[in-house]
DNA sequence: ATCTGTGAAGCACTTCACAGCG
DNA sequence: CGCTGTGAAGTGCTTCACAGAT
């Protein structure tokens, strides 16, 4: 059976609500408290529910969900239970924040390989990891790969590096560049591009009246 | 006539594809031709031909669409032709990054205001601003309103934080904390988490080779 | 001849509503 | 009796295909 996408990425979030519930003892959820979590409304419910049972029946009927169990099936759905390695490529101001950023470990991703084309930065230790020259990427990938690629290049150099990364074998790439870069089909790719979600929020706020200098 | 949400996140991506091919001299562009841009394949053009139509008919047929022209229309219906006033709540690691983004003033996108509630930070200037405390949020916003919220804060207090900005009259929020934050109807709000995105790709990487260690 | 703008058809996701089980 | 799991109905977005404009 083909999973629908939107359903993929809706069940991080019921993870994420899931382990909030566990941390708190709770052992029993239903449907309807999870929907309240995860959507802060009860009407995602039937969503939840139809979600789940793509991928089995994890409920009982009459009581609710384990909290623990739903939790691990969708860690292992999600692949949540492993160690990812990532390689991120361009380490300015951007990739240095992101090298800093804690958040990655706790959830089992961790930059192992780090790459710049910038001669002053190549050699040095940014983080305790020493970074390498973008053009060894394949070379080091190919002795050391990585699951996910991430991009954090300037805008002209991304569509080069998302092209390296894939004749890497790289098949998950989390793209901080303001481009349009493409990749084939096969590969996933996810766009954090702030300015993008700025630019269509902005949309639904011109009735507003004009803020001040 | 109620425009989909998925046309308006759409029309950033095709702005900035305009912006590249005006950069370069471009005059003109079929429908064909930016969906190459945009989607790196020619079979979104029906798509961007129907969502421009929701705004009005800017090409010409057997021609194509006026770069500029469209571009400027594009501009004036995102309200991309204005200034932006942000308030940035939580200064710490994440924040500071958020602070120091050189990606948002090109696009007229400025962080007027700062918050943050530990007293350590709070009085220091940092990339030319001086952070104020969390407490008095509602009061600064209320003499130097903004018109979107930044929230880079722990997940624990997110919601709260999320909270103080809409009692602020904030309607658009850009949320980087990996929380399961919720807003009332009428406010925009867009999630900013790197974490998410990984953990659904991962989805679509298990049937891979682990990664030797 | 070419390319837009758009009704209509097609497809995919969401929501309903209820049978069935604990 | 409560709540899951799920076909079926509903809804909304995408894609097609062509009339019409240049």
């Amino acid at each position: 059976m083909e999973i629908p996408e939107v359903v993929i990425d809706r069940l991080p979030l019921y993870a994420r609500a899931l382990a909030g519930l566990e941390a708190r003892g709770r052992e029993v959820v239903s449907s309807q408290e999870l929907a309240q979590h995860v959507f802060g409304d009860i009407k995602g419910a039937a969503q939840i529910r139809k979600d789940l049972s793509y991928f089995g029946r994890f409920g009982k009927q009459g009581r609710g969900y384990n909290v623990r169990r739903l939790l691990e099936e969708l860690r292992q759905i999600l692949g949540l239970d492993r160690h990812w390695r990532m390689a991120l490529v361009g380490v300015g101001r951007l990739g240095r924040a992101i090298l800093g950023y804690e958040g990655f470990a706790p959830q089992g991703f961790r930059i192992a390989e780090a790459f710049d084309a910038d001669p002053a930065v190549v050699g040095t230790r940014v983080d305790g990891l020493v970074i390498k020259h973008t053009d060894e990427l394949e070379k080091v990938l190919a002795a050391s790969p990585v699951d996910v690629g991430i991009v954090a290049v300037p805008a002209e150099s991304a569509q080069k590096v998302i092209d390296a990364l894939v004749r890497c074998g790289v098949s998950a790439i989390l793209d901080y560049a303001p481009s349009a870069g493409h990749v084939p089909r096969g590969v996933q790719m996810k766009r954090i591009d702030p300015v993008l979600s700025l630019q269509s929020m902005t949309y639904y706020l011109k009735a507003r009246p004009l803020s001040p200098k």
